[in-house]
DNA sequence: ATTGGTCAACGTTCACC
DNA sequence: GGTGAACGTTGACCAAT
């Protein structure tokens, strides 16, 4: 047994493997203390457990035991055993049965939890593929609102994002590294009816067919919701957000949203986290180290957010409407433009507002430019989404 | 030569004290909020990051554990570990930092491609969560088609499963090892209005209300898909149903369901997808080895294949109607098997049908004995379709 | 001082003779 | 009823935080 151990240690260009000191099949590691193939192991065990009684077949108690012989005399294998150091102490006893891991009684949930439609975790229709709501109706129900249009359309914009805006003071938020699966859900249904909620305070948008309205929301909102989110982020993080990436999901959420993609990302193999972060990186990038640092650097007021959020979504318009619509548009954008004037001019008392303006085209374009990059990382996310779905 | 004493083999004593909380050998400091061996805390960490679940062995959810049982009962152990205040939100996630690789030089989509309402894999609302189709307003309307019902309510079974079965000949038939995400998806939507439309084929169903039939549909539609799948299957493919696992998804789509799954788990890392199968085994082994292999050797007629389904519904829906409904379902339920011993006579001119019925009955209770399971499967698999949502 | 990851070394199961 | 290949579980050890 000594032996064995000692060559172990001092073979490593050992190609042939150690043999069992048993048998002189080929081992399998130590067991009981000895270096043993398995299924002298396991008759070790057995004679052990099962308290069995051998007698020796030639009555000598020197019968051979090698591979080829192993089964012949089993009081000899059995002393064997022992001379060569096998140890009963080894042996465990009254370990649970690997059948009662799975399935079983106790944890199972009552049909009755099942099927009772009271019952909020619901085990069947839970998922979203399956919600009977619908969030094509409640988009509706949010453009048949109707909105007072003012003579100035910023201020109309500035008012819907009042709205949804959120109002927390720093020190009553708490920051959340994980959030759970049905919350990231209910986030994203959040950020669609508040973008929805807010194009409707646009009196062009609102002239618009219902067809339109829905191809600018759907291609618009995931852009719109970060930098919605960033400003409000910014304005009451600071420099957190941009240096530990701490942002709002919701009203009352804010998360680390680097741990959050670091347990999201958890179940994935290696290769598979690797390709997902590759896509990732570029975009924390543009959000936290670019976006929300020129945020930081302006602090822009609720109209200039407000004004940065149309040209977001004026960019995409404007390449899905016929052209009567694009004339229209262009003026309304151009009206924004005029009372953004006259809000430097009479509210801030600003004559060189250049310097401003530009700093916010260049955050319109950071998000703009990476705008295709985000939707592709959607496309896979999907893809992600309908994984189990055969279950 | 019969083994006396048993000893284990753990850390040797040493001079601390204070005993672990759970199984009173000597303790390694706090673990998980109470003070434990390092056994128990990777006992109590293995059990919640495995998702395991035990059965007491003894089934009285009271073992005693100490240190020379500790192995003895794994629930009580493990409840033992709640009870002494374990906390499982001290389980971390992840430490793995996300690696800062170069972004990658990625190629961009156009943006013409991604606003185009005329693109089908337009990247936004592409998911099913963003879909703007309504499966509510697709199965109410399914609901409202008003069928004729004649004197047999089991030949309108039938007519209604005439509708939806398939009627390929075996040469035809691709066998697929992948799929795609979105099939998966629009799979699984069918499955969810074939089985409302055969449920309009039944009268007693017609009679009651939208909520109750929406609550029968919400409850019944999985483990209906499933008989009606492998029956179906079953009679095209035959033995190779249950000794390859090949089954039909859809009309047209037949796959190797182990194939197609081993495809599907592929992103997940080791420990997730040993998670993973370990709750999808027993479920494959009921479905495969259990449910095609009764079914391959009943044969059963369309007739008997309805009157299954008519079971499998009637299991779920009795536990959740008001006293009058349960009747008159009593009532229907009674004239189907009257029907199918019509059938028997007429048709097939058997007399000695007992056998058959026994064996049909057999399937139903296979299936209905692990609704259940199927269940937590779905809810399971729910956590991942919302997994990538944030992005 | 606690936690997670790893893997040798145990135990259990189950065709197979 | 014994055998042993295959697979599940445990916990000592070490790295990470
Ligand atoms: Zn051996
Ligand atoms: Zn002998
Ligand atoms: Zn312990
Ligand atoms: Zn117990």
């Amino acid at each position: 047994m000594v032996a064995s151990s000692f060559q172990h240690h001092l073979e490593p260009m050992l190609t042939q493997p150690i043999p069992c000191q048993i048998c002189t099949y080929q081992s399998h590691g130590v067991n009981f203390n000895v270096m043993t193939c398995r299924a002298c192991a396991a008759f070790f065990r057995r004679s052990l457990v099962c308290g069995m009684r051998y007698h020796c077949k030639t009555r000598k108690n020197d019968c051979r035991i090698d591979s080829t012989e192993r089964h012949f005399c089993r009081l000899c294998r059995f002393q064997k055993c022992l001379q060569m150091g096998m140890k009963a102490e080894k042996i465990q006893q009254n370990r649970d049965p690997i059948s009662s891991t799975f399935p079983g009684t106790s944890t199972e949930p009552e049909l009755s939890e099942i099927v009772d439609p009271e019952n909020e975790k619901s085990y069947i229709f839970h998922g979203t593929l399956y919600g009977f709501k619908s969030l094509l109706a409640e988009v509706r129900y949010i453009f048949s609102i109707s909105r007072n249009y003012s003579d100035s359309p910023l201020t109309d914009l500035e008012n819907g994002f009042k709205l949804i805006t959120r109002h927390q003071k720093r020190r009553y938020i708490d920051i959340e590294d994980r959030i759970n699966f049905q919350n990231l859900t209910d986030f994203r249904l959040g950020h669609i009816k508040n973008c929805a909620t807010w194009l409707t305070h646009s009196s062009f948008f609102q002239s618009l067919t219902e067809t339109e309205n829905l191809l600018i929301l759907k291609s618009t909102w995931h852009v719109w919701s970060w930098l919605e989110l960033l400003s409000v982020s910014v304005e009451i993080f600071g420099n957190q957000v941009c240096e530990e990436k701490i942002v709002f999901l919701s009203e009352k959420i804010a998360v680390d949203i680097v741990k959050v993609f670091r347990y999201i990302l958890k179940p994935l193999n290696k290769q598979e986290k690797r390709k997902v972060e590759k896509e990732l990186n570029p975009i924390f990038h543009i959000l936290f180290d670019d976006v929300a640092r020129k945020l930081q650097n302006l602090k822009p007021s609720s109209l200039e957010i407000n004004y940065m959020l149309w040209q977001l979504v004026w960019f995409v318009a404007e390449k899905v409407l016929n052209e009567d619509n694009l004339r229209h548009g262009e003026q309304y954008t151009n009206q924004l433009a005029s009372d953004l004037h006259n809000h430097y001019k009479n509210d801030l008392h600003l004559e060189q507002y250049a310097q401003r303006v530009l700093k916010m085209m260049a955050i319109v374009k950071s998000l703009q430019k990476h705008l295709m990059n985000i939707h592709k990382i959607i496309d896979y996310a999907d893809n992600f989404c309908n994984l189990f779905a055969m279950k």
